[in-house]
RNA sequence: GGUCCAUUGGAGUAGUGGUUAUCUCGUCUCCCUGUCACGGAGAAGAUCGUCGGUUCAAAUCCGUCAUGGACCGCCA
């Protein structure tokens, strides 16, 4: 029997006419000698009917089916009566008589429902994956996922960009993740690392002249995991020669807008809104702000200081920072121990606590209203922007403390009040970051994005001088406040790069040695060259509304980065051992 | 490396020191010709994650370990 089409499409069209369908069953509802089963297949579900009018023998199949047995069927479709018509199901106005079946497969009961919105653990999902995978939604999870990387192949396609394959061994270079390594079997003690990213190699690409590069591209980092990273993730790797950094994100919105096109049917509106890395920070406390929504953060030093509240004053005087948002309609909604449960949770970011204050008819509510008074009130309420009956939550600390807080808060808050737009697309650039950070594990410098990034012009010969000023011509694009991918031009002189690895703490020699390789490139006629990479995996949590890449990955490891379905990692046999020459160290 | 949370039939759960360990779904048997969350009657299915401790008595209290989840660190 050849399948003439999926349960999922059919429809009144195929009235009166026969098919062949092949699916899982669904759901059997069996009233003796009438019997409906719901097939299924990708496409969606279909009502089957059997009878002893219809055909007997098929009737007596029928009574043996369960749940998530593969049948083959054949059938007439039929128009269901008004009442029996089903307006919940996409071919709810027809139904399939059928006088042949074959069951090609049966089924054990299944350990969970294959249904949407199942509550079963992340554990027992990925342990049968497959079973998983067969549910409506983590279907579409990967039909969106297909189509974004259709609709970049094409776009990019159709702009000239050449797809070109970079090696998955390569060399293991110091600075960024760590490394996945391989062992060599040609050379016992050495290795071969898995790439973070393609970076050097689509960078060597521009230096062959291929001038538009990119690859879908696997890349793998050796760090504990998080709803959005998994130890190996895609990339959409792209790489030109001769653009500026402004034309680049011009042509990455073409490449956004084709996307969201042609895998939701959404348009964006272009130019995508560009904001600078400090103004992020000031007025979102995140490098990746979600701006669907307001509750930014509001410079309250003016307003506080020298109110006589020693937290403040004291965090003021030592050149910290106090800042505010204002919760709307909070007073209501929040207890003092909920506020509290807050102040608990971002002391993870070093907070030392949470000053907060109940705005009334009359002023101020709360442990410390007693500090503001009749002015204090009036500039605080105005600088916040705060309204009778809203809370206004303030920390006093250093920058990087008060970010993390309130832009966590922030957005904490705002998921609890429901006040995001769940459907809504806020792309953002995030564009002027700075070319270094200091590192505590280190006690140095690190480049903030990476090594090969390219100061701003004018900021080119601060690498040698005060380096922390320097910013980078790099930029991120966000999304809803997840990083959705980022780049920078590039260096593509030697001495500017030489200068990069000095400021990065690395002598002449060890430069040298880790990427000399790669230096001795530029000598070459290197054009000057930047690019870009995107998160697919974020990309399609995004656009399929998931809170987990998981969700968007086929068979992705768990928060342990171990694949409960495969038991990955595993132990090897001895001998796979002592021809790499290695030796396992029992610890325990 | 650290913090917090969870672990009870196949799944989800109730259960704050003494219960025949609760309920829902599922599973199995029988009945049922218009169901679609089908309905009705009945049945099976749990050494309460592990090891140890406290107690006359532990699913319940304490500790160990394991597994899973969220987060901090980490993620050029």
């Amino acid at each position: 029997m050849e399948r003439t089409t999926y349960c999922g499409l059919v429809n009144e069209s195929y009235l009166e006419k026969e098919v062949v369908l092949k699916g899982w069953v669904q759901k059997r509802r069996d009233l003796g000698n009438l019997i409906f089963i719901d097939l299924r297949d990708r496409e969606g579900i279909v009502q089957l009917v059997f009878s002893q009018e219809i055909g007997e023998q098929a009737l007596h199949v029928a009574e043996e089916l369960r749940t998530e047995f593969v049948v083959e069927i054949k059938g007439k479709v039929r128009s269901r009566k008004d009442d029996a018509i089903n307006p919940k199901m996409k071919t709810g106005k027809v139904e399939v008589e059928v006088h042949e079946i074959n069951v090609l497969n049966k089924a054990k009961t299944t350990p969970f429902y294959i249904e949407d919105d199942i509550n079963v653990s992340d554990d027992l999902r990925l342990k049968y994956r497959y079973l998983d995978l067969r549910r409506p939604e983590m279907q579409n999870a990967l039909i969106i996922r297909s189509k974004i990387t259709q609709a970049v192949h094409r776009y990019l396609d159709d702009n000239k960009f050449i797809n070109i394959e970079t090696p998955y061994l390569t060399r293991s270079t110091p600075e960024g993740a760590r490394d996945y390594l391989v062992p060599s079997r040609v050379y016992p003690g050495h290795f071969y690392a898995l790439p973070q990213s393609p970076q050097l190699f689509k960078q060597l690409l521009m230096g062959a002249g291929f001038d538009r590069y990119y690859q879908v591209a696997r890349c793998f980092r050796d760090e504990d995991l998080r709803g959005d990273r998994q130890p190996e993730f895609t990339q959409i790797d792209l790489e030109v020669s001769f653009m500026t950094a402004k034309e680049i994100q011009t042509m990455t919105e073409g490449l956004l807008k084709a996307v969201m096109k042609m895998a939701l049917n959404v348009e964006i509106k272009t130019p995508i809104k560009r904001i600078t890395w400090n103004e992020a920070m000031d007025r979102f406390g995140s490098d990746k702000p979600d701006i669907r929504f307001g509750m930014e953060l509001k410079d309250m030093a003016a307003a506080v200081a020298k109110m006589g509240f020693k937290v403040f004053d004291q965090t003021l005087e030592n050149g910290g920072q106090v800042k505010a948002i204002v919760v709307p309609g909070g007073t209501e909604k929040y207890s003092r121990k909920q506020i509290e449960a807050k102040q608990e949770y971002i002391k993870r970011f070093g907070a030392k606590g949470l000053a907060w204050v109940k705005v009334t008819s009359e002023g101020f509510s709360g442990p410390i209203a007693k500090f503001f008074d009749e002015e204090h009130v009036t500039t605080v309420k105005e600088i916040a922007g705060a309204k009778v009956g809203d809370l206004i939550l303030f920390v006093a600390d250093t920058r990087k403390v008060v970010a993390d807080s309130l832009g966590y808060l922030r957005v904490a808050f705002a998921k609890e009040l429901n006040i995001i737009d769940e459907n809504e697309f806020a792309f953002v650039w995030v564009v002027d970051w700075p070319l270094f950070e200091y590192s505590e594990e280190f006690h140095r410098y690190i480049a903030a994005h990476h090594p090969f990034t390219m100061p701003n012009e004018e900021d080119v010969e601060l690498l040698e001088t005060e380096p922390h000023k320097a910013h980078a011509q790099s930029y991120d694009i966000v999304l809803n406040g997840y990083e959705l991918g980022g780049g920078s031009i590039r260096i593509h002189q030697r001495d500017i790069q030489e200068k990069m690895f000095k400021a990065l703490g690395f002598t002449k020699e060890s430069a040298e040695k880790q990427f000399g390789w790669f230096m001795d490139a530029l000598d070459f006629g290197f054009p000057p060259h930047g690019g870009l990479a995107l998160g697919l995996d974020r990309f399609a949590m995004l656009l399929a509304k998931k809170d987990n890449i998981r969700e968007v990955i086929a068979f992705p490891k768990n928060s342990k980065a171990s694949e409960p379905l495969t038991n990955a990692p595993s132990k090897v046999a001895t001998k796979q051992l002592d021809e790499l020459g290695l030796e396992i160290e029992e610890t325990n």
